[in-house]
DNA sequence: GCTGAGAACTTGTCTGAACAAGTTGGCCCC
DNA sequence: GGGGCCAACTTGTTCAGACAAGTTCTCAGC
């Protein structure tokens, strides 16, 4: 918490919770929250600009801002990671890598990942359950330049993410998630001790650092049973958009 | 385009588009785009910030903007609508009225759409195509107050966001989407000529006023061979959640 | 009691300025 | 040639003020 309109964010958030402003009633005016909060107009729109991307507050021009939900459920900022998530949720997140080998980067992986064809890249077939029970087959391709810190990871650890982070500073920034159903192969339906073409969530996405660069890509596959997605739309923030299929 | 910052972010995706700016290359510092336009720093703020949130260019404290990707598919910005999004990509929408009847709202339907219990809400089952070929099922329940309103629509009309905006001026302006996966039921496999049980794609979301009134709550069931959704996540701007089942 | 006009209020847009914090490139020294 | 430090550059944060555009409330008049 280090910037003041960051502050100030939160502790509307908080107030909204604690339903000091309750649900479909007005946020004070501009004005009010900047002399209340001692700073200026301008960093009081900052802060209400990110409780509206993130659908808790409804804007209009010359209308008091409206409030629309409370936090939701839960977790909300910090979730990129599987094993944050689950944390989060008060569940243990578990990790089993099934195999992992070294492969000459096939043209669609040389393009995704922006690399030289034939470069060798990770892949790693990884099984993730919550509390014991498996709920996702990741099928995960990683850049050359990060795969020797992804090898020596040990096959049980729950996150990868933060033992990246920890070992070289890598910070995911950027996701590009392409959301679709599939039927549960043989392989799938083994790993995830479901029968062979139930319908499974598959996510395909690639993750790339702050500058841009893309660090990983990779194939989830969820039990649409255990897990699913929200996506908060707002006017000006689409960031769910349909896709036909290639 | 009446805003200038809107004018800017305008001309700065077109740059992109063309090539003046390459991907991977370096955006223009802000002060020199602000001069360059004659606005001030704010306002180029504004027009990046918006560039951001879309995930075309990459920002860090210190560094000038890296250009991230060139415009994400086509469609972009109008596509809540499903006839709007097929208009964009050159196909033809199609729509076709299976059922309609109203029905006192139950639990469900009264929490969902912030209606009292027992009051008629209009349900309507949709069918949905791209060219003739059909690809989506539409189960929606329409809040009370808007009823009306559908009733009167052409059960052949390939675009009810846009009727209703002409009729009555509604705007649908937030929208929350749950994603998960379900295998075809034997109405659905009939309605898209599928199989039963092949994987589906299933959104179930509620839509919104701006001012946080909702409007509709729909189970949308698309064939997964069909079409798939993006999502975009960025550092700050996480659209997507995941959720356990209930 | 209802309607319509207008005043008061509120958010959106934009300016110009200043400082903080982080990055980059070049220069000097070894 | 290589390493390290510093200066120049660039984005992030914040302020104070002004006007535009839209909404809401009040009050006069019917």
């Amino acid at each position: 918490m280090s910037t003041r309109h960051e502050e100030i964010a939160d502790e509307l958030r908080q107030a909204i919770d604690r339903e000091e402003y309750a649900v479909g009633g007005r946020l004070p005016a501009e004005t009010e929250l900047a002399a209340r909060y001692g700073v200026s107009r301008g960093t009081v729109r900052q802060a209400v600009a990110a409780l509206t991307s993130e659908g808790l507050i409804g804007s209009r021009q010359g209308a008091r801002r409206v409030v629309l939900a409370s936090r939701r459920s839960q977790s909300f900022a910090e979730l990129r990671s599987f094993a944050q998530w689950a944390r989060a949720m008060g569940r243990e997140a578990t990790g089993r890598v099934v195999a992992q080998e070294y492969l000459p980067a096939s043209a669609q992986d040389a393009a995704r990942l922006q690399l030289r064809p034939g470069v060798p890249v990770l892949h790693v077939l990884r099984v993730r359950g919550l509390d014991g029970e498996p709920v996702l087959v990741e099928r995960t391709v990683y850049a050359d330049w990060i795969s020797p810190a992804v090898e020596g990871i040990d096959p049980d650890a729950p996150s990868v993410t933060q033992l990246l982070f920890e070992g070289t500073g890598l910070v995911f920034a950027y996701g590009e998630h392409v959301i679709d159903a599939v039927a549960a192969s043989a392989q799938d339906a083994e790993l995830l001790d479901i029968r062979r073409t139930n319908p499974l969530l598959r996510v395909r996405r690639v993750t790339t650092t702050r500058e841009g660069r893309p660090v990983e890509w990779s194939d989830d596959r969820y039990r649409s049973d255990a897990v699913s997605f929200s996506v908060h739309n707002s006017i000006g923030n689409n960031a769910l958009a349909r896709k036909t299929a290639e």
